[in-house]
RNA sequence: GGCGGAGUGGCCGAGUGGUUUAGGCAAGGGCCUGCAAAGCCCUGUACGCGGGUUCGAUUCCCGCCUCCGCCUCCA
C-alpha cells in the first residue's frame, strides 16, 4: 500500500488514514495507572504506538502524542494504604518508573504526559457540558453519564445496551444501574477536589474525554489503548465526548495483549513479568524486537524460549549492520525502501517490514561476502532507515555498545585488543595454530569474540 | 447469557481462493575457514475437526471442538 491505512475498531475495517489537520498527526494513548512497576503488557502497548509514531514522522507527519497518567484511582489509594505511604507518593513513584522502562525500551517521549489529578478543572467543564446537554446528572455527591439519555451507546464495542451485565453496585440516586460515573462523591480520608456538585476524585473514564479535549482538540486523529480497553473505558469515553459535542476521535487502534504461555498473566497468579526485572536479564533492544516482531494486533503469548529465538535474529541483524560498519566506516540512513513502506502502510505491518529487513541483510552479507562493499553500505544504509522507524537500529546512539562504555576505557581496551589479535595473525602467519587459538580463547573467556573475516579479524564485545 | 478474537510446517510468526517461496529460530547436507565463528546455498512439502460453495479452499459459508479478551479494575 501506498499511503497508510491502519485498522479502526470502530468500524471493523481497513481505513485509510486522513488526518484532522493536514500534516499533523495527533494520538492519545491510554496510559498507565501507576499502581505498581510496569510489566511487560504495558510496554507492549506503548511499543506499538511508538511504532506508529516513528513511522508517521518517518513519511513527513508532525506528530503529537499524548499518553495520560491515571494518577488517582481506588488501586493506588488501596495500595499506597497496605504500604503505608501517602496515595500520591505511591503514584508518583510508580509513574517514574513507567517513565524508565518506556525511556529504556527507546519510546520517545510523549509530547506531554498529562495527570489525571492536574485536570479537574477540565473534568468539571466537561461534565457541566453533559449535565446541561441533559446527559449527566448529579446524585449523592456523585455525577453519573445517563446511559439512556445517548442511543448510539455501545457504537464502538458492539455491545448492546440491554445486554449489557450491571457493573457498578448500585448506589443510591443512580437511575439507571447501567449509568456509570464520571465523579466520585468524596469519602472520608480520601483525597478530594471540589465542583459545584461536592467535593469528590475524578471517575476512570472521564479523564480521558478531558484530557484530550485539552491537548488534542474536540476531533483528532487516533485513540489508541489495549484490546482490553474497548469496553468500558473506550466505549463510555466515547460516550461522553460525544454526548457532549464533540466529534473526537476518528481511527480507534486496539494493541493485542500480552499473555503468558500456558497461563494468563496476572498479579494474585505471580507471573506478572515485570520490566524492570527483565532489564537486567535481557538487552533491551531485543526485547522490543520481540514485542515489536509480531504484528501489533495479535496476542503475544510471552515465552522464555520465543524471547531467545528473537534474541538471535535480532544479533544477525545486528552483527551485519557492524560489520559493514567496521568494514567501511560510518554508514548514514538512506530511505526504507517500497517493500518495508508497504508492509508498514498496510495497518503497521510489522512482520513484513522486518521479512524485507532480514532479505536486505540477506543481499548484504552476499555483497559482504563477495567484497562488494558499497552494495553492502548501500544496502546496511537501507536497513538503518528501515529500523530506526522500529526503534531497533543497532548504530544508533540509543543501541550502539560504544557509547555505553566510558571513552578512555573502550580506547584502552581497543588497543589491548588490537595487540592480541595482531600477535595471533602473526602466529597464524607461521602456522602456529596452538598458539594462536590460545589467544582467541583467551579473549572469549573476557568476552570478546573473534571472527576472520577477509579484511582481517574482527571483535565484538559482549554486551549483557 | 452477550460482544469480539484465535487455532498455520520441530518452534515463533505472517499471509493468501489456484500458479514460486513470507521472514526468523532450530535441524540435516554442502560451500567457505588452518580450525572455528559468522556468512552463503540446498532440504523439510504446514494450515483444529466435520460438512458445504467452487473446476479448485489453509484462505469463502455453516456446524462443532479448543483457547483467549471483554461485559468488575487492567495496556
Amino acid at each position: 500500500m501506498s499511503l497508510l491505512h491502519i485498522y479502526d475498531t470502530a468500524t471493523r475495517t481497513l481505513r485509510e488514514f486522513q488526518p484532522v489537520r493536514s500534516g499533523t498527526a495527533s494520538i492519545y494513548v491510554c496510559g498507565p495507572t501507576p499502581q505498581g512497576p510496569p510489566h511487560i503488557g504495558h510496554v507492549r502497548g506503548a511499543l506499538d504506538y511508538d511504532v506508529l509514531r516513528r513511522w508517521l514522522l518517518a513519511t513527513g507527519y508532525d506528530v503529537v502524542l499524548v499518553r495520560n497518567v491515571t494518577d488517582i484511582d481506588d488501586k493506588i489509594l488501596t495500595k499506597a494504604a497496605e504500604h503505608g505511604k501517602p496515595w500520591w507518593q505511591w503514584a508518583a513513584t510508580h509513574e517514574r518508573a513507567f517513565d524508565a522502562a518506556y525511556d529504556a525500551l527507546g519510546c520517545l517521549p510523549a509530547s506531554i504526559a498529562p495527570r489525571a489529578t492536574g485536570h479537574i478543572t477540565q473534568m468539571v467543564e466537561l461534565m457541566q457540558r453533559l449535565i446541561d446537554a441533559g446527559h449527566a446528572y448529579a446524585a449523592g455527591g456523585d455525577v453519573y453519564f445517563s446511559v439512556e439519555s445517548y442511543p448510539a451507546y455501545g457504537e464502538l464495542s458492539g455491545q448492546r445496551l440491554d445486554e449489557v451485565q450491571q457493573g457498578e453496585a448500585p448506589a443510591h440516586g443512580k437511575r439507571d444501574p447501567r449509568d456509570f460515573t464520571l465523579w466520585k462523591g468524596a469519602k472520608p480520608g480520601e483525597p478530594s477536589w471540589p465542583t459545584p456538585w461536592g467535593p469528590g476524585r475524578p471517575g476512570w473514564h472521564l479523564e480521558c474525554s478531558a484530557m484530550a479535549l485539552t491537548y488534542l482538540g474536540a476531533e483528532f486523529d487516533v485513540h489508541g489503548g489495549g484490546l482490553d480497553l474497548v469496553f468500558p473505558h473506550h466505549e463510555n469515553e466515547l460516550a461522553q465526548s460525544r454526548a457532549a459535542g464533540d466529534p473526537f476521535v476518528r481511527y480507534w487502534m486496539h494493541n493485542g495483549l500480552v499473555g503468558m504461555a500456558g497461563e494468563k498473566m496476572s498479579k494474585s497468579l505471580g507471573n506478572v513479568v515485570s520490566i524492570p526485572e527483565m532489564l537486567g536479564k535481557v538487552r533491551p533492544q531485543e526485547l522490543r524486537y520481540y514485542l515489536v516482531g509480531p504484528h501489533y494486533r495479535s496476542e503475544i503469548q510471552y515465552s522464555r524460549s520465543a524471547l531467545d529465538e528473537a534474541i538471535r535474529a535480532y544479533r544477525r541483524i545486528e552483527s551485519f549492520m557492524r560489520q559493514v560498519a567496521q568494514r567501511t566506516g560510518v554508514v548514514r540512513p538512506s530511505e526504507p525502501g517500497p517493500e518495508f513502506s508497504a508492509a508498514m502502510n498496510d495497518d503497521l505491518g510489522t512482520p513484513a517490514a522486518l521479512a524485507a529487513v532480514h532479505n536486505a541483510v540477506r543481499q548484504g552479507n552476499i555483497a559482504l561476502d563477495s567484497g562488494d562493499e558499497d552494495a553492502a553500505r548501500a544496502l546496511a544504509a537501507t536497513i538503518r532507515a528501515q529500523l530506526d522507524v522500529l526503534g531497533l537500529d543497532p548504530l544508533s546512539p540509543k543501541w550502539s555498545t560504544a557509547s555505553n562504555v566510558d571513552n578512555g576505557a573502550m580506547q584502552a581496551l581497543n588497543s589491548l585488543v588490537d595487540d592480541l589479535l595482531a600477535e595471533r595473525q602473526r602466529a597464524r602467519a607461521e602456522r602456529d595454530f596452538a598458539r594462536a587459538d590460545a589467544i582467541r580463547d583467551r579473549l572469549l573467556a573476557t568476552g570478546i569474540t573473534v571472527e576472520d573475516t577477509p579484511d582481517g579479524p574482527l571483535w565484538t564485545l559482549k554486551d549483557s
